[in-house]
DNA sequence: CGCACGTGTCGGCCGGGACCGAACCGTGGC
DNA sequence: GCCACGGTTCGGTCCCGGCCGACACGTGCG
């Protein structure tokens, strides 16, 4: 009569792998991870602004939590995220928590705000003003169709078979075809999934877009005219924010 | 530099949200609450084991964070879980949770359990055997559908007519029509959203379903065929295990 | 070989927070 | 009016865990 049978995943359980998020330092590298990249410890250390050993600590313990794997290449110590399934929680976590009131600081960092909020890696799919534009775009064209809940039509798949994107691949695995994953910035959803993957994927292999700094990612002068042909859009509707769209805000 | 830009979400409010789940009390609160059902404090306090002081504590945090909402009757506080965007929060965490190696132990307990795993509530759909048969059974008769994802057919829409479920009124606010939710029981998934919510509400109502204690549904005898036949399925299929599907494991 | 560097380990400090019991308060029943 | 009961508030205790600095270890470079 007391422990009670919850039958199922037991309070323990779950808060342990709460608590592994509970923490503002480790939750800081978990997003700081979101862009899909391997960091070293000492990277994630420095921008969260914690002692090398403090970050050992941590990083030992998401590891072991199963959140994060680690790859060591000589004296370096790599870490990702585990899976898109992590980082799913984590981005499932993250837009249910408070919109932060912060209001870029200075100079470099609105620049920087700026680029990032057009375009960026949501650990593998593309998120910010354009992610969120080519989601709207592939309902427009009925490349998807969420008539249903979200869903790729017949249409969207010999739209994928032009752009060179064989769909079959993409059915492999637990993860889901396509999702919607809530932008930070947008506040509307974007197109995340095994297909949001493979799109961005195929967009950099295509050089119409390329890596910006950290996370950051810009569409080529190529890309353009090529990526609103594809979407049946004006290219004006896919040009970045005031600055330059070539140069990522210089210094 | 040093600040870092994360352009979204700050590791301090994903950490305090999680920090909300990252206790065993308030997580087994939640878990508890998982059944859609309003629950006084002393209630969830004699289950998790806690003074009635702890837990209104807890709950208190809990209420805070927008996790729970309360509603004060006499001398009575009801809480339950603040909405399903919630429900399916708690449900991923627990989903990504290491699975209990927890055997009942008492012969009470495993008729509970038994009872649970074939038929129960996950905040307001179907789950446990039952529910993952019907979210199968929906996938055979064509009502669902996940060839580019899942999603309700056109098929579907005049096959939930029949049943007396119109579907339009499902497609409001932010809510999937249908979503996947994976079963702790079967570890297999069984049928969320609207649609899911639904249907779990029209058996009740049809009379084809009842609760039973806490979380617990029974199919009754005159919903058996009747769901067997809309599932075009054979009624023994829908047998209840080894005990009497009519009581809920006496005393 | 020795030094710099990235990382892991250990000990110690310290704050937060989970818990309880006791007292208090309002509700509802007698 | 009294009492039982559910809930809350308040101290106080205690432990967990985040953090650092100092030291040890291995890698890779000069």
């Amino acid at each position: 009569m007391e422990g009670m049978t919850t039958t199922g995943t037991d309070g323990r359980a779950l808060a342990s792998l709460a608590a592994l998020l509970a923490d503002s330092t480790r939750a800081s590298f978990c997003l700081a991870l979101l862009d899909g990249r391997a960091w070293t410890a000492g990277e994630l250390a420095r921008t969260a602004g914690v002692a090398p050993s403090t970050a050992s600590d941590h990083l030992t313990r998401l590891v072991q939590g199963g959140l994060l794997v680690e790859e060591r290449q000589g004296r370096h110590r790599y870490v990702r995220l585990a899976g898109p399934a992590v980082a799913q929680l984590v981005e499932d976590l993250a837009g249910h928590a408070p919109a932060p009131p912060t209001p870029p600081r200075g100079l470099r960092a609105v620049s920087a705000g700026v680029a990032l909020s057009y375009a960026r890696t949501c650990y593998d799919h593309l998120a910010g003003r354009l992610g969120v534009l080519l989601h709207d775009a592939l309902l427009d064209q009925g490349v998807l169709d969420r008539a249903g809940g979200l869903a790729l039509t017949p249409v969207g798949v010999g739209w994928l078979a032009e752009l060179g994107v064989p769909v079959e691949p993409l059915r492999v695995g637990r993860r889901p075809l396509v999702r919607d994953c809530l932008d930070w910035t947008e506040r509307r959803p974007h197109l995340a999934g095994s297909l949001g993957a493979a799109l961005c994927r195929r967009f950099l292999d295509l050089g119409w877009t390329v890596r910006g700094s950290g996370r950051a990612v810009r569409l080529t002068p190529a890309g353009r005219p090529a990526l609103a042909a594809a979407l049946g859009v004006a290219p004006d509707a896919l040009a970045a924010p005031a600055s330059r769209d070539t140069a990522p805000a210089r210094a």
